[in-house]
DNA sequence: TGTTGCATTGAAAACGTTTTCATAATAAAT
DNA sequence: ATTTATTATGAAAACGTTTTCAATGCAACA
């Protein structure tokens, strides 16, 4: 049988109250701190979460939840998020959608009965829409992926201004026909696609455009039947860096040469972006740097509920690599 | 205030019990069901988990603690047991040490405190010879990462075999100075290092070895002097992909011509392992399969405490690509 | 009609903590 | 030495469920 406070209490030679104030950080002498401390040791006792929870209601965990995990973007979140929570002496309770609002609408529950103390999410495209109708005891906090009004706070990167960027500098390098691939379960798609689309606007340009989900295993083929038509692109903007890897991958296919043949640039600066021949054009976002401030974001909310909501968002920087560069 | 099941008991005029019941799976008229369900609706109940757990001594998760997320042999196992768990019915509570026994040692006593399930563990070498001195009151399964004898249920890969595989099959194509770069945190490392030490010596080769924190950022540039000294081997086998790319940064950076001038083979099959040119030859590791057979075993285990322990030994794939074809 | 058995229900106890409240002990002030 | 303020302590209530137990109602059977 598990050791309870009690036992440890009686061990001690305390009362249960003494040994919840020696664990808990209330006033108590050191004569009966160390007794207690003492008999914690000996038994190995550790407190049920669940009780503590139960009767103080406070869970001191915050939830994370993430839209897709194997995109090397989201774990870089994962990351920054836990580390952060650690710092602030939370525990992190995480779920991987996967990019499907069912299971969404599931976490979302989950959260709920957990009592968390305040939520992060990268909610799904249709997600996103249908937190409103939610209500929520804790408060969240959108990274990644809100719209421009939200009644959450808000983490997010700049990502028509980074799509705009991107247009422009593979203008600037003599390319004509820009295509861009965007994904369609997300807001960060559909905005990075406006970026793109106002820009090649302004520059006079006709946008081409297809739109597919983000965790699509068929992105490649599409890509390939695209690369080999007679209307191919001479560029082309992918909106996730699963995309990119797609976008390589039909090029080689289809004998395309990079960057000659088609330009190739994409968002999140990945490991291997700069390892295949030639690195490959991207925009590099700062996720250590919003997963932390999402955290610093919920704690605030936690500490002052009626605080007017922030919206912090942060800008991208463009890695101009080989995939773009005529030479 | 948060509604809770007696709100819902007076609103559907039934006792908390049958509440309970109903959402529980107890025997219910279907008169009263309905009331119940009815009433859950419109009040938007949800159960408290902390509550519940306590009471019911039974927390339906499972633990999950990995080594290093940034790791994508990790991010997979991470997703085969979320959805493994799901489908169980199960929730998944999830910790990345990074490689820090420390905070290794902190996640094990989290997952006690949690009362989980069962738990299922990547640990660090250091971590993995403490595990004995704790006592669980839960079952606990080792996955990747365990020596030959464990008093736990274990999941792993055959490495000392699949290392042999690699060294055998550059020997084959020519390669006689064959070195290692080996995860200095991890058992794998360590069992990798030993199959390639006995295929070493029975081809009557000489073994040229270095051990890294498997976490390194320094890797490269150990690389890049080994690269560049006299003595300097003409094919590598890195024991995780972080130190492959590392090499492959290093033979880039002191011009070495791969395959030509040093051949580089290394383990975990990745998405850009096959996108640089030349592409990498893997060990690819049935990483679903894993984390699939770890929730089936710690659920197992779970209902049948006393069943005999078991040790689930896989193979992995020799994926032979142009970074060690001599052509 | 009277028993028996089974399915359904509600009252109340229980889970392991924290917190409140009252009391005891100590220190400070008169 | 007495009062007052402060601190340390324990007894008991409380947290929101599930579970036990006894009671009820109803059907089946003799």
């Amino acid at each position: 049988m598990a050791v309870g406070i009690k036992d440890v209490a009686k061990i001690a030679g305390v009362s249960p109250a003494s040994v919840s104030r020696v664990l808990g950080g209330g006033s108590v002498s050191d004569k009966v701190r160390e007794k207690v401390l003492n008999a914690v040791k000996a038994t190995g006792y550790r407190p049920n979460m669940a009780a503590r929870r139960l009767r103080s209601n406070r869970t001191e965990t915050i939830g994370l939840i993430v839209a897709d995990l194997v995109n090397p973007f989201f774990t870089a979140i994962t990351q920054a998020v836990e580390s952060a929570a650690y710092k602030a002496g939370m525990r992190v309770m995480f779920c991987n959608t996967g990019e499907d609002p069912e299971r969404e609408e599931m976490y979302l529950r989950f959260m709920q009965e957990e009592r968390v103390s305040g939520l992060i999410v990268a909610p799904t495209a249709q997600g996103l829409k249908s937190l409103s109708k939610w209500s929520f005891d804790f408060p969240l906090v959108l990274i990644d992926r809100a719209r421009d009004k939200e009644k959450f706070d808000v983490i997010v990167m700049d990502n028509q201004t980074a799509a705009k960027e991107l247009v422009t500098h593979l203008h600037s390098q003599g390319y004509q026909r820009i295509g861009g691939l965007f994904g369609a379960t997300s807001i960060t798609g559909e905005q990075r696609k406006e970026g793109y689309i106002d820009a090649i606007h302004s520059l006079g340009l006709k946008p081409e455009i297809k739109s597919l989900p983000s965790t699509a295993i068929v992105a490649q083929k599409e890509l390939e039947a695209w690369f080999a038509s007679p209307d191919r692109p001479d560029a082309i903007i992918l909106s996730n860096s699963l995309f990119t890897r797609s976008a390589l991958m039909a090029a080689r296919a289809t004998g395309l040469q990079i960057p000659d043949d088609i330009a190739i640039a994409g968002f999140d600066d990945e490991p291997w972006s700069s390892l295949v021949d030639p690195g490959i054009t991207v925009i590099r976002q700062p996720v250590e740097m919003m997963g932390k401030e999402a955290v610093s974001a919920v704690i605030q909310r936690i500490e002052s509920p009626d605080a007017p909501l922030r919206r912090l968002m942060l800008s991208g920087e463009c890695v101009i690599r080989g995939s773009s560069r005529k030479r």
